[in-house]
RNA sequence: GCCCGGGUAGCUCAGUUGGUAGAGCACAUGACUGAAAAUCAUGGUGUCGGCGGUUCGAUUCCGUCCCCGGGCA
């Protein structure tokens, strides 16, 4: 099967260098190599100091893909992405000398396009509207009406999957259940996956957090937010959410401090670091190796992808 | 020096009419199938400033000392 290697971790763990010098290092063999992004903010055009996404610079002449590509006006998801790397994989894979190089951080991402996702339908606008006005409360007592087994799944409080159980009944009158039944477009069978997960130190990846935001800062975070408010986008959208967003939004309204806003945006980014170590400690299948150094080998951990 | 107010978890604070204490955040552990940088669950981690006194029992009452803030000199 074609290779296709994967560098997935939390964020600051140093992916994105990572596969530079993987895809430099397959160059150097005589292949070609393409990086594809994986992580749910380095997607948008408008987020490019936010969601720390390597600059032209950084690329060193790589190829990378799905960088940048989309309009923060869009809603973008787990689906959507995977089918749009899998239409970049798949070719690239057909000849032979080109490695795919997949890197992120967004493990549903990852999963959807390895494990395939439930081919659910479009939900209708309408009901998605109506769904979401609900608070959490009565989202859950008419998902429990409607579709009891799906209900029992999820916790009372958890908000995002109650909206998603209810529009996709609501939507299209299968229950979520069902329709999770069914994986469709599984990439992990056709390709030969070489993975690495990093999983460095969490005290010192924690450190390049806190420092992280301050660089972010003096690379021009604030006047990109300025540009994105300028856009008077719904701020339910993803890109509105990403971190550091909210927390200079508020600075640039005068709530608060630039401090404060420092502040907070660090501890946003720590507990989101915290959530990307569980999932990628406990998701990814267990042969998966996970590198606990900051430093990897790149010829130890892709011995065999080099070789060739 | 005097007068107030305060000292309780890593932080900000609540509380105990005397029976050794609890919230939020942090932190830890975990879940995760279409907005996932999202959403959620579980867990209290403590010389209750120090020393003495009263008491069966003091973090709580009393004395004293220390520290922090404010005021008056």
């Amino acid at each position: 099967m074609p290779p296709l290697a994967l560098i997935a971790g939390p964020t600051a763990s140093g992916k994105s260098q990572c596969a530079i010098d993987l895809a430099l290092a397959l160059i150097a063999k005589g292949r070609k190599a393409v990086v594809i992004n994986a992580d749910s903010a380095q997607v948008y055009r408008d987020l490019a100091v936010l969601s720390a996404r390597p600059t032209a610079l950084d690329m060193r002449g790589i190829k990378h893909r799905l960088f940048g590509e989309q309009d923060g006006g869009q809603v973008y998801s787990a689906a959507v992405w995977a089918a749009a790397a899998r239409r970049i994989i798949l070719p690239a894979v057909l000849d032979h000398d080109t490695v795919p190089i997949l890197v992120g951080g967004s493990g549903l991402y990852i999963r959807a396009l390895l494990d395939g996702i439930a081919p659910i339908p479009r939900i209708e606008p309408a009901i998605r509207d109506e769904v979401r006005a609900l608070s959490v409360a009565q989202a859950y007592t008419a998902l429990t009406n409607r579709d009891p087994p799906a209900a029992q799944r999820f916790h009372p409080n958890d908000a995002a999957r109650i909206y998603r159980a209810l529009e996709v009944e609501r939507s299209t009158g299968y229950s979520i259940n069902y329709w999770q039944s069914i994986r469709r477009h599984r990439l992990a069978d056709e390709v030969a996956i070489h993975a690495a997960i990093l999983l460095p130190d969490r005290d010192a990846l924690y450190e390049r957090c806190d420092q992280r935001f301050a660089a972010m800062l003096e690379r021009g975070a604030i006047p990109e937010v300025e540009a994105l408010l300028a856009r008077n986008l719904d701020p339910a959208l993803p890109v509105m959410r990403a971190i550091g967003v909210r927390e200079i939004a508020g600075y640039l309204r005068g709530e608060w401090s630039l401090a404060e806003a420092e502040a907070m945006a660090t501890q946003a980014t720590r507990n989101y670091a915290k959530r990307q170590y569980t999932w990628f400690r406990r998701q990814p299948p267990a042969h998966w190796p996970r590198i606990e150094s900051f430093n990897i080998d790149l010829g130890d951990h892709f011995e065999i992808l080099l070789r060739k």
